[in-house]
Order: C-alpha cells, then structure tokens, then sequence
DNA sequence: ATTTTAGTTTACGTTTACGTAAAAGTCAAT
DNA sequence: ATTGACTTTTACGTAAACGTAAACTAAAAT
C-alpha cells in the first residue's frame, strides 16, 4: 500500500494541513507516523478525509460527521451493537433522505424565479 | 395585511429573537416598525425568514443567503441587471443541482452499508 | 554539505453566528 | 395603576472551525 503526505492530501482536497490536523485533533481521522514522527495518510485515510469535507458541504458539524464516521469504520460484532448501528443509521438515512425532498423544492423554486426573469428579459427585447 | 411580533415568529421558527434581530443587522430582513419602535413582521418577512433557515440547514453562510435572497425581492429592471441576475440565478441552480447529486450519492453509500449491517445481523440470528 | 522545502507542536488570534445580561421603555391584563 | 410579559438597544461573551506565527526538526534538492 501507498501513503500520502499531509501536504499532498491537502492540495488534492484544497483545504489547509491545519484543518486536517485539526481533523486529527477532533479525532475525526487517525493517520500513523513515521518514526521521526510524520503523518502518514493511507487510501483508506483519504476516503475518511473526503468523507469529513462532504459532510461540511452539507452543513454537518464535525461531531454529527464523527458519528457518522463510526458507523462506517466501526467493528460492531455484538448483536446489540449492531442493532443500535443500524437504527442510527436508519435515522441519518432518514435525514439525508429529507434534505434532498428539501434542496429539490428549493431547485424548483429557483426555477421558477428563473423562469420569470427569463420571460421579462424577452419582453425586454421584445421592445427594442 | 397581517403583521407577526418578532417572538411569534422566533416560536414559529424555534429560533431566538436574538437570532431574528441578527439577521437583521446582517441586513437579510428588514421589519417595519411601530411609532414605538416595535418590530412587525409581514408575511413576506416571514418567508423570507424562511428561507434564511433552509439555507442554513443547507450549510450555506449567511452571506451566501444574503446573495440568494437579493435574486428574490429585488427589483432588476434594468436589461443589463436582468441578465446579470439570471447569469447569478443559473450559477446557484446549479450548484444545488450539484448538491442534490453529492447527497444522493451519499444517501446511496448509507443504504448500501446499511444493507451490509442488515445481513450481519441476519447471520447473528441465524446462529442462534 | 547546506540551502530549501516540508513537517511538527504549541499557542494565541479570528470569524461567524449567535448567547446572555443590563438598563430602559412599552403593551396587555388584572 | 401597577404588575408582568414583551420589546428595545448596547455590549460583552462564547463555541466551532479553523488561521497564523513561532520555534524547531526532518527530508529533499542543489
């Protein structure tokens, strides 16, 4: 397997080292080290950190974005475990499920608004 | 025309009143006022206070919605304005357009995981 | 070998979006 | 009329999510 640096992660998702250290500092993402210290990112890493940046685009704190990350990387063997997961996520599939209906009335309104710009602009030409 | 007391609509909302008068000093609502200084709210404030709040659980910044409102009420008679405003109306429509996707994508991920939990489960009760 | 570049920790600073408290005026009800 | 709930402005406080700078070490490049 292959590693990325900090700054190369940083450059690929156009945020700074310091949030994905500060990612770190949250416990969000867990890089290993080098001997001497430095961070080392895997694949894996990189899908968590992509993960953490989509969330923010939707307006998750970083917590509820933690909690979401345990239900991906999470080992829950125990059948009671798995139960609670599930039922978290229903619920977080539930969310999300919400928020599209929501963003999908707000494309239509747009639209619409859109639309009537468009009409007055050709009524606009429609003089000269 | 009816007009709303700044706490209805903070009860209406489940926000504070702090919240509304701060969006006001951002200059996102403008409320008129009694001879007493007294906020009122039209349904049009309402609204528009709606907005303010769909664009927040959406993860936009209050500037971001400050843009977006002003392709509502404003009056862009100007042919050079209009289009302008349909320039800036296409940009966001398809940002959102973007964002429903991402989420969808998102929603898709969950559901595939969680199916994954589910049939974990299933084995767990097939043991005992 | 020695610059240059990249990485580390520590720690204080900053912005956004409010919370909270004080001091004073106003409205509604008894 | 006076109590109590509500509103106003002013102003300081705060949590989240980083930015930024310092002081230092390690890696890469010349």
């Amino acid at each position: 397997m292959n590693y990325y640096t900090i700054s190369q992660l940083a450059e690929q998702f156009d945020v700074s080292t310091r949030t994905i250290r500060y990612y770190e500092e949250r416990g969000l993402i867990s890089p290993i080290r080098t001997e001497s210290g430095q961070r080392l990112y895997t694949k894996k890493d990189r899908a968590v950190l992509k993960l953490i940046l989509r969330g923010k685009r939707f307006g998750f704190s970083l917590d509820e974005i933690h909690e979401m990350i345990s239900l991906f990387d999470n080992d829950r063997t125990g059948r009671k475990q798995l139960e609670k997961t599930i039922a978290y996520g229903e619920q977080k599939l539930k969310e999300v499920t919400e928020r599209i209906e929501d963003l999908m009335q707000l494309k239509q309104e747009m639209e619409s608004i859109l639309a009537d710009f468009r009409e007055r602009l050709q009524k606009l030409e429609g003089i000269e």
